[in-house]
RNA sequence: GCCGGGAUGGCGGAAUUGGCAGACGCAGGGGACUUAAAAUCCCCCGGCCGCAAGGCCGUCCGGGUUCGAUUCCCGGUCCCGGCACCA
């Protein structure tokens, strides 16, 4: 007769939409501003730009966020989970010009679809709060707090070189920018100055560095990464005057003044703006095709790693400050116009790239820093260590790093150069040629001055009768927008005469305007005003802020200057947005590739090739199903679709359930590592889940009939009290893991070892029921629907949510007896075990009374005991 | 070039503070159930030697510290990420 099972069969595709529809419909995760902070905790992953579906990198880290959104939850704290959309954004106009849909329409289209697939996921957000960058409300208050900033002198409008696609006429990203051409129409791109709006980060420039020092829930590399690109450097200007031109001089940077007696010439930038007025008739030629040359170039190849470092002599001399001596004057391609003073002082004996521009051009190498202790002599390579300074007037003798003060000071007293700070962070560029992104709130009158709006003129929508033909921007076009009011009449500000006609700029501001506080307004989302002082003040710092570290100098920092900024303006008073910040890894899978010559490849989707393996399993090969010929196993990389190595979330939701998606990318690897997917491992996941589950159902009866064990671990014996014991261990792993260092693998471990232990025919019923009800706990973060379908199979009346998480005995955890293994001289040699309470010379005795022990002695004597209590014991014999 | 991170079985990974290397999972091998297959369950699974008991080797490589090193120190190799004529 055909057994059926007794109990239904694990369908996620039933239970998991029925506790997404309860969740939703009791708004389960929605969070009260006005409980006392501690009790509340605020996590966030970065929001993703609805770009059609989510990917695999969005699942890896909503999958996270969401695992401690719930385990905070279920330890009674109030939880900020919130998500949104970082909606503006280049793609959409790329749509509108590749397939005709307007950027509006395919972004909230977009949003749909992906709301859709992360509620599918079983994602705890307060969706009451979500918003989208594009929505009229959220980019409207950001104008506002655009003005204010402007009010406090942070915006201000300069000329600056962008990249200029002569095909689209637009601006292009550096990484639109390809091999000198345009990324799309293949057209030139050239070096254009443009007037562009900038933000002044550098204002904060010393306070986003030193508060670096005080981050210590970040992870140093991104630390590390911000420090560089703020690249502070203490160093000195000192002033040249130009030989025979009293009236002019150029002023070099140098962090080594303590070297400037050793100058054998200068070089400054093809671009300096006293180039022009130095260089005598006779080598204008020279310097004027040199700059030319300089120009064709885009600044990546001038820059780049293979770019020859190049100069050209001006005919021109400067007078060094120090001993009157007459130098030449370079123009040089690795000298950039916009870092520093745009000149440098060469000194060929203790800077390498200054020593190979000697070598080259045959110029003086003058050696001012010796060795401690030897001569001067002959210099294959620059000197750049510290050292005795020489040839050097009064300062000769002095070590090299106090010189650098001694000298600058010196400098100074005359007047001919100062103490000085450089950065390598630049004021941050807002404007974009584009049309899908915040317009940035200004007009400008007839006489040209840019005049911001007031904010009763605010907001400036954008309008929806716009044509994408790929060319220069919509907004520009557009026959009114830009000299239309909000009330529909002409435009106009006011002047000292009266009104004035007017046009709007018609730049938007960079996306990452909208990313730098969207995680403000999320503690405020229906604030009338930008943000509410008191809850972002209540809400923020973020506990925990979760994403990808490709971030961490670019949108990482511009939050970081916002929320100082939004402070300065009256936004509340805190200055760091993210108290801890986790970086997920890159979800990667392996490649299947051809090599077709010409540095071209053909890629294959893994359901295209056969793999074969050897008897151990390890892969061997591997061949095309269509022709049968062989294909390379090519690395493993990050999912992308060129390389035809992704997986789709959405079809894995479909197959096996979000509970499997989430457990898998959970257990695959801990969170800060790349991820390397494994169908096969998907399937663990997924057969693992199935086990709990009929685990719960088959005795789903005695379950029921039964309260678990609250006894402690003493009052039992046996199978029993071993896994009582186990309960109390892995809590106690479990909540480490969660506390400290999110290591949900070792805590899937945990709960896989522990289930290996739940068999109920050597069980009594209350010591079962404990162990799977702490099984089901400690899994509900991860796998919030089979763990709640369960706890309700169970008669359960709430959720895991309230039930909570489990605490642990300390005292539980360990057997009466410890076990001690035995080396001699380091090396294994046996087990003891003896009774977890000997300690002491008593251990040491009972150790050396163990009749294995004794024989493992066999009577040599025992040079050393080493006995580590409840861990090892280590006989040194002679 | 500079800065940062990493290297552990066939694979992903574990190993608390210097204390039994390889937890857990995947793949692989063997078995049970089945007419058969799938699913499920049980056993084995770092390498070498050995009938076995057991022994030797083994955490990228070479040194060192230590009773004891995947872990700490010194030197090197390779891989990944970031920055880069930044004066």
């Amino acid at each position: 007769m055909q057994t059926e099972p007794a109990f239904r069969a694990y369908d996620p595709a039933a239970i998991e939409p029925k506790w997404q529809s309860h969740w939703d419909a009791t708004k389960a995760h929605e969070v009260r501003d006005d409980l006392p902070r501690e009790k509340c905790y605020y996590v966030l992953e970065m929001f993703p730009y609805p770009s059609g579906k989510l990917h695999m990198g969005h699942v890896r880290n909503y999958s996270i966020g969401d695992a401690v959104a719930r385990y905070k939850r279920m330890r009674g704290f109030a939880v900020l989970h919130p998500m949104g959309w970082d909606s503006f954004g280049l793609p959409a106009e790329q749509a509108a010009i590749e397939r005709g849909a307007h950027p509006k329409k395919w972004t909230y289209e977009n949003i749909a679809y992906m709301r859709g697939q992360l509620k599918r996921m079983g994602f705890s957000y307060a969706w009451s709060r979500e918003f989208a960058c594009s929505d009229p409300g959220y980019a409207a208050r950001e104008q506002d707090i655009f003005l204010d900033l402007v009010e406090k002198g942070l915006v201000y409008r300069k000329s600056s070189m962008v990249n200029w696609s002569t095909g689209l006429n637009t601006v292009l990203a550096n990484e639109q920018v390809i091999d000198g051409k345009c990324w799309r129409t293949g057209a030139p791109v050239i070096q254009k100055e443009l007037p562009q709006w900038s933000v002044r980060i550098t204002h904060y420039a010393e306070e986003l560095l030193q508060s670096t020092y005080d981050l210590p829930g970040w992870p140093d590399a991104v630390l590390i990464q911000q420090r560089n690109w703020i690249g502070k450097s203490i160093g000195a200007e000192i002033d040249f005057t130009v030989d025979g031109r009293a009236d002019l001089k150029i002023t070099v940077f140098t962090t080594r003044p303590d070297t400037v007696f050793g100058v054998t010439f200068l070089s400054i930038a093809p671009e300096h703006a006293l180039l022009d007025k130095i260089v005598p008739a006779s080598h204008k030629a020279a310097v004027d095709a040199f700059k030319a040359e300089v120009r064709t170039v885009s600044t990546q190849d001038r820059t780049g790693d293979t770019a020859e470092k190049k100069g050209v002599f001006t005919g021109a001399y400067v007078i060094s400050p120090v001993n009157g001596e007459r130098v030449p004057l370079y123009a040089a391609n690795f000298v950039v116009a916009d870092y520093g003073t745009g000149a440098v002082m060469a000194v060929p004996a203790h800077d390498t790239r200054d020593f190979a521009f000697a070598q080259k051009y045959n110029i003086a190498v003058k050696q001012v820093i010796v060795a401690d202790g030897k001569e001067p002599s002959a210099l294959d390579e620059a000197f750049t260590e510290v050292g005795t300074v020489v040839g050097s007037a009064q300062f000769n003798g002095q070590r090299s790093d106090a010189a650098k003060v001694a000298i600058t000071d010196w400098l100074a007293s005359s007047g001919k150069g100062r103490k000085t700070i450089t950065w390598r962070l630049r004021d941050w560029g807002i404007s974009r040629q584009r049309y899908w992104g915040n317009p940035i709130p200004f007009t400008y009158g007839q006489s040209g001055g840019a005049v911001p709006l007031r904010k009763q003129d605010l907001p400036v929508t954008l309008p929806d009768d716009v044509r994408f033909d790929g060319i220069g921007n919509p907004l520009e076009k557009h026959p009114t927008w830009a000299t239309t009011a909000n009330d529909g009449s002409p435009l106009t500000i006011r002047t000292a005469t009266g009104p004035e006609a007017a046009r709007r700029e018609t730049d938007t501001m960079d996306t990452f305007m909208q990313s730098s506080w969207y995680f403000a307004r999320f503690t405020c989302a229906d604030a009338k005003e930008p943000l509410d002082k008191k809850r972002v003040d209540h809400w923020l710092p973020v506990d925990l802020y979760i994403g990808g570290i490709e971030h961490a100098v670019l949108h990482l920092l511009y939050a970081r200057f916002f929320m100082k900024a939004l402070s300065d303006v009256g936004y509340g008073t805190v200055r760091e947005p993210f108290k801890r910040l986790l970086c997920q890894g890159m979800v990667c899978m392996e490649t299947y590739q051809r090599d077709l010559g010409d540095n071209k490849k053909q890629w294959f989707y893994p359901d295209e090739v056969d793999v074969t393996v050897d008897a151990k399993g390890k892969v061997i090969g591997a061949k095309a199903k269509t022709d049968g010929q062989p294909v390379a196993v090519g690395r493993v990389e990050k999912m992308s679709k060129s390389k035809r190595n992704t997986v789709d979330p959405q079809s894995l939701i479909d197959t096996y359930g979000a509970d499997t998606a989430r457990l898998f990318i959970l257990f695959a690897a801990p969170p800060e590592r790349d991820l390397e997917w494994n169908p096969d491992g998907v399937i663990g996941a997924n057969r693992f889940l199935k086990r709990v589950w009929v685990l719960v159902q088959e005795n789903l009866a005695a379950l029921r009939a039964t309260t678990a064990f609250a006894g402690h671990a003493k009052d039992v014996t046996g199978a029993d009290q071993a896994v009582v014991r186990k309960v109390h261990a892995t809590i106690k792993r479990a909540t480490d893991a969660m506390e400290k260092d999110f290591s949900f693998n070792t805590t899937i471990a945990a709960c896989m070892e522990l289930m290996n232990e739940l068999k109920p025919d050597t069980l009594s019923a209350p010591v079962f029921k404990l162990g799977v009800t702490t099984l089901l706990r400690l899994l509900a973060p991860m796998v919030p629907h089979i763990t709640n379908e369960l706890w309700s199979d169970l008669g359960n009346d709430g959720d895991l949510t309230i039930a909570g998480w489990p605490s642990f005995d300390a005292a539980q955890i360990d057997a009466d007896d410890a076990d001690y293994p035995v080396q001699v001289n380091g090396k294994m040699r046996g087990k003891i075990t003896l009774p977890r309470s000997l300690s002491g010379p008593a251990l040491d005795q009972a150790v050396l009374a163990h009749p294995d022990v004794v024989a493992i002695i066999a009577g040599r004597p025992v040079k050393k005991l080493v006995v580590i209590l409840h861990k090892i014991v280590n006989l040194v014999l002679g």
